[in-house]
DNA sequence: GTTAGCACTCTAACAGCGAGAGTGCTAACC
DNA sequence: GGTTAGCACTCTCGCTGTTAGAGTGCTAAC
């Protein structure tokens, strides 16, 4: 039975085992929380604690660790919620408004103050649009024989590609045929474009499928990396200090596409928090990964993450995750208003 | 007195230590190599090549380590040049043939193979050229008080930056500033641009001038990181076992710009080594930096690095980054003819 | 110049030991 | 019935001493 006591309990055991990376013993309790009881006390409410699965002890002469199951109870009814102190925000908001007006360079920048703030590694998506539209689209001569094929999303993002073209054509043609294929695609999505059947000459048809697959393939780097920060704060928590594990981790990261790693959260606004062996991929079992999705005007949304050991502290993680949420939101609501 | 069989017994000690990461001792050489002396001989050799500060021991009882000293004799003198076996060669022609024609992509590409080949870190830069010239400019309205600028220079690498405007403008107001700014910038440097004093409007001057701060920085990203490759190989070394030194190093490799890191060598095609303690940044002291230039038409050119222990495969090392050296111009030669 | 032989040194591995931390249990207490 | 003091018990950690093995340098003979 899990009693009121037994609940602050486990919220001592966490704090203090997330504070120190030690066991912790009923005395240390005792001595470090002011508990109105005795050790022995404590340590029959511990065994009943571990009874429940919640913590559970490495070694018989050793102090208790929470489990996963305890942090998940942690989580989910123990842990006071945190805001991000306004000092830090200031601050943050500050680094935000030196940075480049860039939506790249914003997500980068978020994962930098996000790891750092958090001590972990944080891993941040590019906002992007799920069905990503054409803004502008223009051919760039490289030589007579090759082209380089640029689009301009809706959302301001650009991609490129270079094609050889079977024919030579001059910077002139292409001008022209870029006038021409932006007529047809402007403001449409992949599909809606491949649906559209006006004809098109035979180089048009090629570089409007160059086009295309760029678009598709816009959507498909929603999936990928982003940036990564803080994987030298990872390496060093001691949990990874052996290196070993660290590179497992960094293998399954590597292997596995992010995206998969870490799973997006459903709606915009809820955090997600996935613990442990809660977490399909073996290798991320020692870690939590706390994730949000940020949402913008026009479909265009993106995840922030932080990736750490379970032994994390979860209070000002989440606020932290939360809070540059919130202001990637504003920002590029500000931008895009 | 370094005497033929000396060198011949250093060249055996490397080769042995790269192998079996132990400090190497005389009866092991014996029996392995096959000299036709006994291990009391090889003693006194080594001794004597102690002397000469090429090799030293851990302490009294080992076996013998190479020194920094000896890894540069042996590079200079005793190392036999290798190349990249055939089936290799076909290997890595095959992956580039199916990556996409990106600068980018190649780089990248360049990267991960080489990482993959040597079983080390790899760090290749984009190609770029040292006076950047605009090709094309390109101004997309996100908003009414949002342009993005596009700039696509002649190597088609592509910029972009978002600016706020002071007054609102439409697509076609901008469409009509970029086709004037065009003839303006279209092959110029910079500092052309800025020479150049033709009296433009106060819109105009702001975009231009957004345009040529990314010329500027486009060359200074040359000195970028670039893309890195195979870190997971390096931690897998046994010298960075422990964690805490490829910690330092990752530290040391993040802080000071990479390019200080990986000094670049002078001329195109020469492949400079750069062994432990030689290396100006302490961190790196215990790597071996080997790396080359690699140059295209018109200027273009990138670098080409191996990061790894000192304890590295050095012939082996050498004839990949060679090879890949003179693909990467093969490749540039090809596209940009 | 080379080699066999040998004494010497140092490390790595292992066992043994004591201190310390933390537990679970029991019996008494409120 | 919950709480507590007391105590025996267990396990880890760090220290010490010992041993086996590797490798050396030196000497004297070839």
């Amino acid at each position: 039975m899990v009693t009121e006591r037994r609940r602050r309990l486990l919220q001592h055991i966490v704090d203090e085992y997330v504070r120190s990376a030690q066991p912790v013993g009923s005395n240390a309790l005792v001595d470090r929380y002011k508990l109105g009881v005795s050790s022995a006390t404590v340590r029959n409410d511990m065994a009943a604690l571990e009874e429940e699965g919640y913590i559970a002890q490495p070694h018989t002469s050793a102090g208790r660790v929470p489990t996963d199951a305890g942090y998940r109870f942690y989580v989910e009814s123990l842990m006071q919620e945190e805001y991000l102190p306004d000092d830090a925000q200031q601050t943050i908001r500050h680094q935000f408004h030196q940075a480049a007006r860039e939506l790249e360079e914003w997500a980068h920048l978020a994962a930098a103050i996000l790891a750092a703030r958090v001590g972990n590694a944080a891993v941040v998506t590019t906002p992007h649009s799920r069905q990503p539209r054409m803004r502008l689209l223009e051919l760039v001569s490289v030589h007579e024989h090759l082209a380089l094929v640029v689009v301009v999303l809706q959302e301001a993002r650009v991609l490129q590609q270079m094609v050889s073209l079977e024919r030579a054509l001059s910077q002139d043609e292409l001008t022209a045929i870029g006038r021409h294929l932006n007529e047809l695609v402007s403001g449409k999505t992949a599909s809606e474009i491949r649906s559209n059947k006006t004809e098109v000459s035979v180089v048009e048809a090629v570089l409007l499928d160059v086009a295309t697959t760029l678009l598709d393939g816009a959507d498909e780097m929603a999936s990928e990396p982003g940036y990564v920060e803080g994987l030298r704060d990872l390496l060093r928590q001691p949990e990874f200090h052996e290196g070993e594990r660290l590179l497992r981790l960094l293998e399954a990261m590597a292997e596995h596409n992010l995206s998969k790693a870490i799973p997006a959260p459903n709606g915009p606004g809820d955090v997600s928090i996935i613990i442990g062996g809660e977490h399909p991929i073996d290798e991320m079992r020692a870690c939590t990964v706390i994730s949000t999705r940020y949402d913008g005007p026009s479909g265009l949304r993106g995840t922030l993450s932080v990736v750490g050991p379970t032994r994390m502290h979860y209070p000002r993680n989440v606020a932290a995750v939360r809070y540059m949420s919130s202001l990637m939101e504003e920002l590029l609501r500000v931008y895009f208003a």
